[in-house]
DNA sequence: TGTACATCAGTGAACGCGCGTTCACTGATGTAC
DNA sequence: TGTACATCAGTGAACGCGCGTTCACTGATGTAC
């Protein structure tokens, strides 16, 4: 008696899981029109058919475009957060070199492993207008906030770095710069980047350490 | 024998003179709208009536929406360009502290004397998928250009400083970052931002001049 | 200066297209017995 | 296990709305004589 060949990757899937796949299918299909052709091109349409669907199914999972965008949003910044809160994980916190390196080695890293992601999260940081500016702009508020935190871990002493906001906004800047200079292929060598952020970040935190005035930020 | 009042404000234009006016109207209400509303509210309607005109006005300036935001996006482009050119024209090219600080105050100067146009092109910098993005893509490269341009002609050695196109890269993000933060009220005092930025530039410069490593560029 | 005509920025009305949205229906999946 | 019924993801068809686009027309401006 045979028993009969059951190939794993055309299992049956329940009801319930038939539906969270299209559903995923529709989420993906908008973030990557999105990266591709832009906000003026997500139709529910042109998602629904990228999704491998008809057009009135995008009904079936969403009430409008805005929902679909708004957790497609959630998605992108979900995904990215996961992976930084795993590299922050890993991270030591001692002040050596090689500890810095590595910091900034896995931020480098997370970013990278979702490019697609890391894409809508810079193209659409400042645009207020959609949802996905929102989702972005706020977390990339909370990097900030961790980088922060991560230097007080550190030993990053507050009270010898008024600068210490500054240093964060201005490292995250340099760091974002990197970010884009990989995927926009204007930058190759991730390790001669690495260096050079690090450097440049301890540079930066040693001119704002010595800086006599205070963190200019409003109250 | 009364000489009639002939209020200046009032003067009666040319034909000639009311459509170029009407066209500038068209083009400011389009750039309006992309900052207040973003890209998606940018219908011909919307924009006509900004402009004090009705809706199929505005096909007697422009093709179409997309001509209409390639000339927005030119006279962006063009606005923020020139009053970084007369910035860069009062530039002493000497290597003293106080030259190098109005050279950075020039230029932040330059980017928050055009509030709307800097949002535009903070906004849209990396959406290659508009007109708009294009501009502002080219002109951040040109900016750039003239920078690394600038540090030659101020003396700072290219030979001893392999990493010239990489402190650029950082100078400009943490340029914008600051421009952003001042634009977005996270930063109010333009005097210590200034003194912050001179001193992390210069911090960046001499860690990447004293660098082994060679600008990480592809060639 | 005055007159007769030409030009043309701006308009209201009309139309078509694409998109969003709804709905009755299908057929596969799930369930109760 | 088999049968009868319920559920529901997905669909084709239909419809309305808003936007883009065109066009004949108006009346103010410009020009020739």
């Amino acid at each position: 008696m045979e028993i009969p060949f059951m190939s794993p990757g055309v299992a049956k899937l329940s009801r319930r899981e038939a539906k969270a796949l299209s559903r995923q299918r529709l989420i993906d299909a908008t973030i990557e029109i999105l990266v591709g052709e832009g906000p003026g091109a997500l139709t529910t349409g042109r998602v629904a058919r990228a999704a491998g669907l008809s057009q009135p199914s995008f009904y079936v999972h969403f009430r409008d475009m805005d929902e679909a965008l708004e957790v497609a949003a959630q998605t992108i910044g979900e995904r990215i957060r996961q992976t930084l809160v795993e590299a922050r994980r890993r991270l030591k916190t001692d002040r050596s070199r090689s500890a810095l390196s590595e910091a900034f080695g896995v931020a480098l890293d997370a970013f990278l492993s979702q490019p697609v992601c890391t894409q809508v999260l810079l193209r659409y940081r400042r645009d207020e207008t959609t949802p996905v500016g929102r989702y972005a702009q706020a977390l990339l508020e909370t990097l900030r906030g961790d980088l922060v935190a991560d230097c007080r871990a550190m030993g990053l002493d507050a009270a010898r770095a008024p600068g210490l906001e500054l240093f964060a906004e201005y490292t995250m800047a340099m760091t974002l710069s990197t970010v884009e200079g990989i995927l926009d292929g204007r930058l190759s060598d991730r390790a001669r980047c690495l260096d050079a952020l690090v450097r440049s970040s301890v540079a930066v935190y040693g001119a704002l350490q010595s800086w006599p005035g205070g963190t200019p930020h409003s109250r």
